[in-house]
DNA sequence: TATATAGTGGACTGACCGGTTCACAAAATG
DNA sequence: CATTTTGTGAACCGGTCAGTCCACTATATA
Protein backbone atom coordinates (compact mmCIF):
# COMPACT_ATOMS: atom_id res chain seq x y z
CA UNK A 1 0.00 0.00 0.00
CA UNK A 2 1.52 3.41 -0.76
CA UNK A 3 1.04 6.74 -0.34
CA UNK A 4 -2.46 8.48 0.51
CA UNK A 5 -3.74 11.22 -1.55
CA UNK A 6 -2.85 14.25 0.28
CA UNK A 7 -5.05 17.05 -1.09
CA UNK A 8 -8.64 17.38 -0.50
CA UNK A 9 -10.62 17.00 -3.98
CA UNK A 10 -13.31 19.64 -2.83
CA UNK A 11 -11.31 22.00 -1.88
CA UNK A 12 -8.75 21.65 -4.98
CA UNK A 13 -12.08 21.51 -7.03
CA UNK A 14 -12.67 25.06 -5.27
CA UNK A 15 -9.73 26.37 -6.38
CA UNK A 16 -10.08 25.69 -9.74
CA UNK A 17 -14.19 26.73 -9.54
CA UNK A 18 -13.06 30.25 -9.07
CA UNK A 19 -10.06 30.29 -11.81
CA UNK A 20 -13.19 28.94 -14.12
CA UNK A 21 -16.09 31.32 -12.71
CA UNK A 22 -13.56 34.71 -13.19
CA UNK A 23 -11.95 33.64 -16.82
CA UNK A 24 -14.36 30.95 -18.29
CA UNK A 25 -13.33 27.44 -19.62
CA UNK A 26 -11.14 28.49 -22.59
CA UNK A 27 -9.06 31.08 -21.08
CA UNK A 28 -8.24 29.49 -17.66
CA UNK A 29 -4.71 28.13 -18.58
CA UNK A 30 -2.83 24.82 -16.84
CA UNK A 31 -0.51 27.25 -14.97
CA UNK A 32 -3.78 28.86 -13.77
CA UNK A 33 -4.66 26.27 -12.50
CA UNK A 34 -1.64 24.90 -10.72
CA UNK A 35 -0.86 28.35 -9.30
CA UNK A 36 -4.51 28.40 -7.60
CA UNK A 37 -5.05 24.67 -6.70
CA UNK A 38 -1.40 24.18 -5.29
CA UNK A 39 -1.04 21.12 -7.40
CA UNK A 40 1.50 20.28 -10.53
CA UNK A 41 -0.12 19.47 -14.00
CA UNK A 42 0.94 16.17 -13.03
CA UNK A 43 -1.32 15.63 -10.57
CA UNK A 44 -4.45 17.47 -12.11
CA UNK A 45 -3.66 15.03 -14.69
CA UNK A 46 -3.73 12.25 -12.55
CA UNK A 47 -6.80 13.63 -10.47
CA UNK A 48 -8.98 14.67 -12.81
CA UNK A 49 -8.02 13.18 -16.43
CA UNK A 50 -7.68 16.43 -18.19
CA UNK A 51 -8.13 20.28 -17.74
CA UNK A 52 -12.26 19.68 -18.87
CA UNK A 53 -12.57 16.82 -16.51
CA UNK A 54 -11.40 19.55 -14.16
CA UNK A 55 -13.86 21.74 -15.40
CA UNK A 56 -16.65 19.37 -14.82
CA UNK A 57 -15.69 18.99 -11.33
CA UNK A 58 -16.20 22.92 -10.85
CA UNK A 59 -19.45 22.80 -12.49
CA UNK A 60 -20.79 20.07 -10.28
CA UNK A 61 -18.92 22.12 -7.34
CA UNK A 62 -20.70 25.37 -8.51
CA UNK A 63 -23.87 23.74 -8.28
CA UNK A 64 -23.95 21.60 -5.24
CA UNK A 65 -22.33 24.33 -3.25
CA UNK A 66 -23.18 28.25 -4.53
CA UNK A 67 -26.71 27.09 -6.30
CA UNK A 68 -28.66 24.64 -4.48
CA UNK A 69 -27.69 25.87 -1.23
CA UNK A 70 -29.79 28.97 -1.99
CA UNK A 71 -32.48 27.22 -3.52
CA UNK A 72 -32.67 24.93 -0.58
CA UNK A 73 -35.16 26.96 1.77
CA UNK A 74 -37.35 26.94 -1.65
CA UNK A 75 -37.77 23.73 -1.96
CA UNK A 76 -38.17 22.44 1.38
CA UNK A 77 -40.95 20.53 2.51
CA UNK A 78 -42.12 23.31 4.77
CA UNK A 79 -41.28 26.03 2.85
CA UNK A 80 -42.10 29.59 4.31
CA UNK A 81 -44.27 32.42 2.95
CA UNK A 82 -41.33 34.75 3.17
CA UNK A 83 -38.66 32.07 1.16
CA UNK A 84 -38.94 33.86 -2.26
CA UNK A 85 -37.68 37.23 -0.41
CA UNK A 86 -35.57 35.85 1.43
CA UNK A 87 -33.86 34.00 -1.89
CA UNK A 88 -33.99 37.37 -3.61
CA UNK A 89 -32.88 39.47 -0.29
CA UNK A 90 -30.15 37.35 -0.33
CA UNK A 91 -28.83 37.00 -3.78
CA UNK A 92 -29.32 40.95 -4.19
CA UNK A 93 -26.82 41.09 -0.68
CA UNK A 94 -24.15 38.56 -2.17
CA UNK A 95 -24.32 40.72 -6.17
CA UNK A 96 -24.06 44.07 -3.78
CA UNK A 97 -21.08 42.64 -1.93
CA UNK A 98 -17.90 44.70 -3.13
CA UNK A 99 -15.91 41.93 -3.04
CA UNK A 100 -17.38 38.37 -3.58
CA UNK A 101 -17.02 36.70 -6.61
CA UNK A 102 -20.43 36.67 -7.48
CA UNK A 103 -20.43 40.23 -7.64
CA UNK A 104 -17.68 40.58 -10.05
CA UNK A 105 -18.25 37.55 -12.10
CA UNK A 106 -21.97 37.29 -12.17
CA UNK A 107 -22.63 33.43 -13.11
CA UNK A 108 -20.30 30.78 -13.71
CA UNK A 109 -22.89 28.71 -16.13
CA UNK A 110 -24.51 31.65 -17.40
CA UNK A 111 -20.74 33.08 -18.58
CA UNK A 112 -20.35 29.60 -19.75
CA UNK A 113 -23.56 29.61 -21.76
CA UNK A 114 -22.02 32.46 -24.34
CA UNK A 115 -18.55 30.78 -24.72
CA UNK A 116 -17.83 27.82 -26.65
CA UNK A 117 -17.55 25.36 -24.20
CA UNK A 118 -21.51 25.45 -24.21
CA UNK A 119 -21.35 23.73 -27.56
CA UNK A 120 -20.50 21.01 -25.32
CA UNK A 121 -23.06 19.03 -24.68
CA UNK A 122 -22.90 18.12 -21.53
CA UNK A 123 -21.87 21.46 -20.62
CA UNK A 124 -25.71 22.73 -22.06
CA UNK A 125 -27.32 20.45 -20.54
CA UNK A 126 -25.94 21.39 -17.11
CA UNK A 127 -26.92 24.71 -17.95
CA UNK A 128 -30.46 23.77 -19.06
CA UNK A 129 -31.08 22.01 -16.06
CA UNK A 130 -29.77 24.57 -13.73
CA UNK A 131 -32.70 27.46 -15.25
CA UNK A 132 -35.22 24.63 -14.88
CA UNK A 133 -34.35 23.82 -11.23
CA UNK A 134 -34.57 27.89 -10.61
CA UNK A 135 -37.70 28.26 -11.70
CA UNK A 136 -38.85 25.20 -10.50
CA UNK A 137 -37.90 26.29 -7.06
CA UNK A 138 -39.29 29.87 -7.41
CA UNK A 139 -42.26 28.30 -8.49
CA UNK A 140 -42.80 26.65 -5.01
CA UNK A 141 -41.46 29.85 -3.53
CA UNK A 142 -44.21 31.84 -5.55
CA UNK A 143 -46.82 29.02 -4.16
CA UNK A 144 -46.22 29.72 -0.57
CA UNK A 145 -45.84 33.06 -0.90
CA UNK A 146 -49.57 33.26 -2.69
CA UNK A 147 -51.13 30.56 -1.20
CA UNK A 148 -54.22 31.02 -3.52
CA UNK A 149 -52.51 31.72 -7.10
CA UNK A 150 -53.61 29.35 -9.80
CA UNK A 151 -50.63 27.53 -12.04
CA UNK A 152 -50.78 29.75 -15.06
CA UNK A 153 -49.99 32.69 -13.39
CA UNK A 154 -47.59 31.04 -10.86
CA UNK A 155 -45.32 29.50 -13.80
CA UNK A 156 -45.62 32.87 -15.42
CA UNK A 157 -44.41 34.37 -12.47
CA UNK A 158 -41.42 32.02 -11.90
CA UNK A 159 -40.42 32.33 -15.71
CA UNK A 160 -40.48 36.24 -15.38
CA UNK A 161 -38.77 35.87 -11.93
CA UNK A 162 -35.89 33.31 -13.28
CA UNK A 163 -35.61 35.70 -16.15
CA UNK A 164 -34.73 38.77 -14.02
CA UNK A 165 -32.17 36.37 -11.95
CA UNK A 166 -30.47 35.53 -15.27
CA UNK A 167 -30.35 39.15 -16.39
CA UNK A 168 -29.29 40.24 -13.17
CA UNK A 169 -26.45 37.81 -13.34
CA UNK A 170 -26.13 38.37 -17.03
CA UNK A 171 -25.47 42.76 -16.10
CA UNK A 172 -23.22 41.68 -12.80
CA UNK A 173 -19.72 42.37 -13.99
CA UNK A 174 -21.04 45.03 -16.94
CA UNK A 175 -23.14 46.96 -14.29
CA UNK A 176 -23.79 46.83 -10.73
CA UNK A 177 -26.58 49.59 -10.95
CA UNK A 178 -28.31 47.82 -13.63
CA UNK A 179 -27.68 44.58 -12.01
CA UNK A 180 -29.16 45.45 -8.19
CA UNK A 181 -31.95 47.47 -9.82
CA UNK A 182 -33.04 44.06 -12.04
CA UNK A 183 -33.16 42.44 -8.61
CA UNK A 184 -35.36 45.22 -6.96
CA UNK A 185 -37.53 44.68 -9.73
CA UNK A 186 -38.46 41.09 -8.63
CA UNK A 187 -38.67 41.98 -4.99
CA UNK A 188 -41.55 44.78 -6.47
CA UNK A 189 -43.45 42.33 -8.55
CA UNK A 190 -43.16 40.05 -5.19
CA UNK A 191 -44.46 42.69 -2.56
CA UNK A 192 -47.37 43.58 -4.95
CA UNK B 1 -2.71 58.90 -56.87
CA UNK B 2 -2.50 54.92 -56.19
CA UNK B 3 -4.70 51.92 -55.92
CA UNK B 4 -8.31 52.20 -54.32
CA UNK B 5 -9.34 50.28 -51.69
CA UNK B 6 -11.09 47.10 -52.92
CA UNK B 7 -12.95 45.48 -49.89
CA UNK B 8 -15.86 47.32 -48.63
CA UNK B 9 -15.16 47.81 -44.85
CA UNK B 10 -18.71 46.86 -44.23
CA UNK B 11 -18.94 44.15 -46.03
CA UNK B 12 -15.22 42.79 -44.41
CA UNK B 13 -16.29 43.97 -40.49
CA UNK B 14 -19.76 41.58 -41.26
CA UNK B 15 -17.83 38.64 -41.79
CA UNK B 16 -15.93 39.11 -39.10
CA UNK B 17 -18.74 39.53 -36.78
CA UNK B 18 -20.28 36.56 -37.51
CA UNK B 19 -16.79 35.22 -36.33
CA UNK B 20 -16.56 37.19 -32.83
CA UNK B 21 -20.87 36.18 -32.73
CA UNK B 22 -19.65 32.64 -33.11
CA UNK B 23 -16.52 32.38 -31.32
CA UNK B 24 -16.58 35.26 -28.95
CA UNK B 25 -13.65 37.44 -29.49
CA UNK B 26 -11.12 35.51 -27.20
CA UNK B 27 -11.27 32.18 -29.62
CA UNK B 28 -11.59 33.75 -32.82
CA UNK B 29 -8.49 33.29 -34.47
CA UNK B 30 -6.64 35.41 -37.19
CA UNK B 31 -6.82 32.18 -39.32
CA UNK B 32 -10.15 32.17 -38.90
CA UNK B 33 -10.74 35.85 -39.41
CA UNK B 34 -8.80 35.81 -43.01
CA UNK B 35 -10.97 32.94 -43.75
CA UNK B 36 -13.55 34.57 -43.11
CA UNK B 37 -13.26 38.42 -44.32
CA UNK B 38 -11.38 36.84 -47.59
CA UNK B 39 -8.45 39.77 -46.66
CA UNK B 40 -4.75 38.83 -45.49
CA UNK B 41 -3.92 40.20 -42.29
CA UNK B 42 -1.75 42.69 -43.40
CA UNK B 43 -4.83 43.92 -45.22
CA UNK B 44 -6.89 43.52 -41.65
CA UNK B 45 -3.99 44.97 -39.39
CA UNK B 46 -3.88 48.17 -42.22
CA UNK B 47 -7.11 48.79 -41.73
CA UNK B 48 -8.23 48.07 -38.53
CA UNK B 49 -5.07 48.05 -36.59
CA UNK B 50 -5.62 44.96 -34.69
CA UNK B 51 -8.06 42.14 -33.95
CA UNK B 52 -9.35 44.13 -30.63
CA UNK B 53 -9.92 47.34 -33.54
CA UNK B 54 -11.77 44.58 -36.33
CA UNK B 55 -14.03 43.69 -32.83
CA UNK B 56 -15.20 46.72 -31.77
CA UNK B 57 -15.94 47.56 -35.50
CA UNK B 58 -17.86 44.46 -35.42
CA UNK B 59 -19.69 45.38 -32.44
CA UNK B 60 -20.67 48.60 -33.83
CA UNK B 61 -22.18 46.84 -36.67
CA UNK B 62 -24.07 44.53 -34.27
CA UNK B 63 -25.29 47.60 -32.99
CA UNK B 64 -26.16 49.08 -35.81
CA UNK B 65 -27.22 46.57 -38.58
CA UNK B 66 -28.90 43.60 -35.78
CA UNK B 67 -29.55 45.42 -32.92
CA UNK B 68 -31.52 49.18 -33.11
CA UNK B 69 -33.60 47.86 -37.05
CA UNK B 70 -35.75 45.84 -34.45
CA UNK B 71 -35.59 48.69 -31.97
CA UNK B 72 -36.86 50.99 -34.47
CA UNK B 73 -40.25 50.48 -34.74
CA UNK B 74 -40.43 51.36 -30.53
CA UNK B 75 -38.64 54.25 -31.03
CA UNK B 76 -40.52 56.34 -33.67
CA UNK B 77 -42.67 59.27 -33.29
CA UNK B 78 -45.45 57.41 -34.18
CA UNK B 79 -45.41 54.34 -32.07
CA UNK B 80 -47.76 51.51 -32.91
CA UNK B 81 -49.84 50.50 -30.37
CA UNK B 82 -48.60 46.72 -31.65
CA UNK B 83 -45.04 47.91 -32.19
CA UNK B 84 -44.12 45.99 -28.78
CA UNK B 85 -46.26 42.80 -29.86
CA UNK B 86 -44.05 42.98 -32.84
CA UNK B 87 -40.91 43.42 -31.95
CA UNK B 88 -41.21 40.08 -29.72
CA UNK B 89 -42.60 38.06 -32.27
CA UNK B 90 -40.10 38.62 -34.61
CA UNK B 91 -37.38 38.47 -31.98
CA UNK B 92 -39.30 35.00 -31.69
CA UNK B 93 -38.96 34.08 -35.15
CA UNK B 94 -35.45 34.76 -35.01
CA UNK B 95 -34.75 32.63 -32.64
CA UNK B 96 -36.71 29.82 -34.35
CA UNK B 97 -35.28 29.70 -36.89
CA UNK B 98 -32.83 27.01 -37.56
CA UNK B 99 -30.39 28.66 -39.47
CA UNK B 100 -30.01 31.93 -38.16
CA UNK B 101 -26.85 33.12 -36.24
CA UNK B 102 -29.20 34.51 -33.62
CA UNK B 103 -30.89 30.95 -33.20
CA UNK B 104 -27.55 29.27 -33.06
CA UNK B 105 -25.49 32.09 -31.09
CA UNK B 106 -28.13 34.29 -29.18
CA UNK B 107 -26.54 38.03 -28.89
CA UNK B 108 -22.58 38.79 -29.50
CA UNK B 109 -22.78 41.23 -26.78
CA UNK B 110 -24.44 39.13 -24.17
CA UNK B 111 -22.34 36.65 -24.86
CA UNK B 112 -19.68 38.69 -24.58
CA UNK B 113 -20.75 40.26 -21.39
CA UNK B 114 -19.37 36.66 -19.77
CA UNK B 115 -16.37 36.70 -21.31
CA UNK B 116 -13.14 37.96 -20.20
CA UNK B 117 -13.46 40.88 -22.76
CA UNK B 118 -15.82 42.25 -20.79
CA UNK B 119 -13.08 44.03 -18.18
CA UNK B 120 -12.19 46.11 -21.19
CA UNK B 121 -14.05 49.11 -19.96
CA UNK B 122 -15.20 49.95 -23.88
CA UNK B 123 -16.94 46.87 -24.61
CA UNK B 124 -18.57 47.02 -20.93
CA UNK B 125 -19.86 50.33 -21.40
CA UNK B 126 -21.58 49.21 -25.25
CA UNK B 127 -23.40 46.40 -23.21
CA UNK B 128 -24.45 48.33 -20.45
CA UNK B 129 -25.59 51.04 -23.11
CA UNK B 130 -27.15 48.30 -25.03
CA UNK B 131 -29.28 47.22 -22.35
CA UNK B 132 -30.33 50.52 -21.28
CA UNK B 133 -31.51 51.08 -24.94
CA UNK B 134 -33.18 48.14 -24.72
CA UNK B 135 -35.32 49.31 -21.96
CA UNK B 136 -35.91 52.69 -22.83
CA UNK B 137 -37.14 51.39 -26.46
CA UNK B 138 -39.51 48.98 -24.50
CA UNK B 139 -40.60 51.75 -22.27
CA UNK B 140 -41.92 53.78 -25.62
CA UNK B 141 -43.18 50.49 -26.82
CA UNK B 142 -45.08 49.75 -24.02
CA UNK B 143 -46.36 53.09 -23.11
CA UNK B 144 -47.89 53.22 -27.05
CA UNK B 145 -49.38 49.67 -25.87
CA UNK B 146 -51.18 51.05 -22.87
CA UNK B 147 -51.59 54.67 -22.97
CA UNK B 148 -53.13 54.67 -19.40
CA UNK B 149 -49.85 53.41 -17.90
CA UNK B 150 -48.46 55.07 -15.15
CA UNK B 151 -44.64 55.44 -15.31
CA UNK B 152 -43.68 53.55 -12.17
CA UNK B 153 -45.47 50.72 -13.76
CA UNK B 154 -44.21 50.93 -17.32
CA UNK B 155 -40.49 51.19 -16.15
CA UNK B 156 -40.95 48.11 -14.42
CA UNK B 157 -42.14 45.96 -17.13
CA UNK B 158 -39.79 47.35 -19.38
CA UNK B 159 -36.78 45.89 -16.66
CA UNK B 160 -39.13 42.50 -16.51
CA UNK B 161 -39.38 42.84 -20.52
CA UNK B 162 -35.80 43.60 -21.15
CA UNK B 163 -34.82 40.71 -18.87
CA UNK B 164 -36.66 38.12 -20.31
CA UNK B 165 -35.34 39.54 -24.09
CA UNK B 166 -31.43 38.51 -22.37
CA UNK B 167 -32.80 35.71 -20.67
CA UNK B 168 -33.87 34.08 -23.87
CA UNK B 169 -31.16 35.30 -25.93
CA UNK B 170 -28.33 33.67 -22.86
CA UNK B 171 -30.62 30.34 -23.51
CA UNK B 172 -30.42 30.32 -27.56
CA UNK B 173 -27.45 28.37 -27.94
CA UNK B 174 -28.72 26.27 -24.80
CA UNK B 175 -31.78 25.14 -25.13
CA UNK B 176 -34.38 26.05 -27.81
CA UNK B 177 -37.47 25.11 -26.19
CA UNK B 178 -36.63 27.24 -23.42
CA UNK B 179 -35.67 30.48 -24.72
CA UNK B 180 -38.93 30.21 -27.19
CA UNK B 181 -40.84 29.97 -24.26
CA UNK B 182 -39.27 32.61 -22.63
CA UNK B 183 -40.30 35.35 -25.15
CA UNK B 184 -43.54 33.29 -25.40
CA UNK B 185 -44.49 35.17 -21.68
CA UNK B 186 -43.07 38.29 -22.46
CA UNK B 187 -45.99 37.76 -25.38
CA UNK B 188 -48.42 36.54 -22.55
CA UNK B 189 -47.17 39.22 -20.32
CA UNK B 190 -48.42 42.07 -23.04
CA UNK B 191 -51.63 39.98 -24.03
CA UNK B 192 -52.99 40.30 -20.11
C1' DT C 1 14.11 -3.02 3.92
C1' DA C 2 10.68 -3.81 0.34
C1' DT C 3 6.63 -2.56 -1.97
C1' DA C 4 3.36 0.45 -3.80
C1' DT C 5 1.23 4.64 -4.63
C1' DA C 6 1.05 9.86 -4.62
C1' DG C 7 3.13 13.93 -6.10
C1' DT C 8 6.83 16.95 -8.27
C1' DG C 9 9.42 19.42 -11.69
C1' DG C 10 10.75 20.15 -15.82
C1' DA C 11 11.60 18.90 -20.38
C1' DC C 12 9.21 17.87 -24.22
C1' DT C 13 5.61 17.42 -28.16
C1' DG C 14 3.05 19.44 -31.57
C1' DA C 15 0.34 23.06 -32.28
C1' DC C 16 -1.17 27.53 -32.21
C1' DC C 17 -1.38 32.47 -30.93
C1' DG C 18 -1.37 37.96 -32.10
C1' DG C 19 1.32 40.94 -34.27
C1' DT C 20 5.35 42.61 -37.40
C1' DT C 21 8.02 42.95 -41.45
C1' DC C 22 8.98 43.21 -46.17
C1' DA C 23 9.61 41.99 -51.00
C1' DC C 24 6.57 41.79 -54.42
C1' DA C 25 2.34 42.26 -57.30
C1' DA C 26 -1.81 44.80 -58.55
C1' DA C 27 -4.19 48.75 -59.69
C1' DA C 28 -5.22 53.57 -60.27
C1' DT C 29 -3.79 58.22 -61.92
C1' DG C 30 -0.83 61.54 -64.36
C1' DC D 1 6.45 54.82 -68.17
C1' DA D 2 6.49 56.78 -63.37
C1' DT D 3 4.39 57.36 -59.08
C1' DT D 4 1.63 56.08 -55.40
C1' DT D 5 -1.28 53.38 -52.82
C1' DT D 6 -3.56 48.87 -51.79
C1' DG D 7 -3.10 44.15 -50.94
C1' DT D 8 -0.62 39.57 -50.62
C1' DG D 9 2.04 35.83 -48.80
C1' DA D 10 5.05 34.06 -46.01
C1' DA D 11 8.56 34.20 -42.84
C1' DC D 12 9.35 35.65 -38.53
C1' DC D 13 9.09 37.12 -33.44
C1' DG D 14 8.24 35.90 -28.93
C1' DG D 15 5.16 33.70 -26.56
C1' DT D 16 1.69 30.43 -24.94
C1' DC D 17 -1.20 26.44 -25.07
C1' DA D 18 -2.94 21.37 -23.40
C1' DG D 19 -1.18 17.28 -22.68
C1' DT D 20 2.67 13.60 -22.13
C1' DC D 21 6.56 11.60 -20.19
C1' DC D 22 9.71 10.23 -16.76
C1' DA D 23 13.28 10.29 -13.25
C1' DC D 24 12.94 11.27 -8.83
C1' DT D 25 11.15 12.15 -4.07
C1' DA D 26 7.78 11.45 -0.46
C1' DT D 27 4.89 8.70 2.13
C1' DA D 28 2.34 4.79 3.92
C1' DT D 29 2.09 -0.10 5.04
C1' DA D 30 3.91 -4.78 5.72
Amino acid sequence: MGRVQAFETDEVVRSARAVFWEHGYEEASLPELERATGLSRSSIYHAFGSKRGLFDAAVASYLNEIIRPRLLPLNSPDVTEIAILDYFTTLRAALAQPDSQQSHHGCLLLNAAGAPIAHESAVSVAIAGYRQELKSSLSLGIAAHRPGIDDVARLQLATVLSSLVIAAMTLARIDKEQALATVDTALELLNN
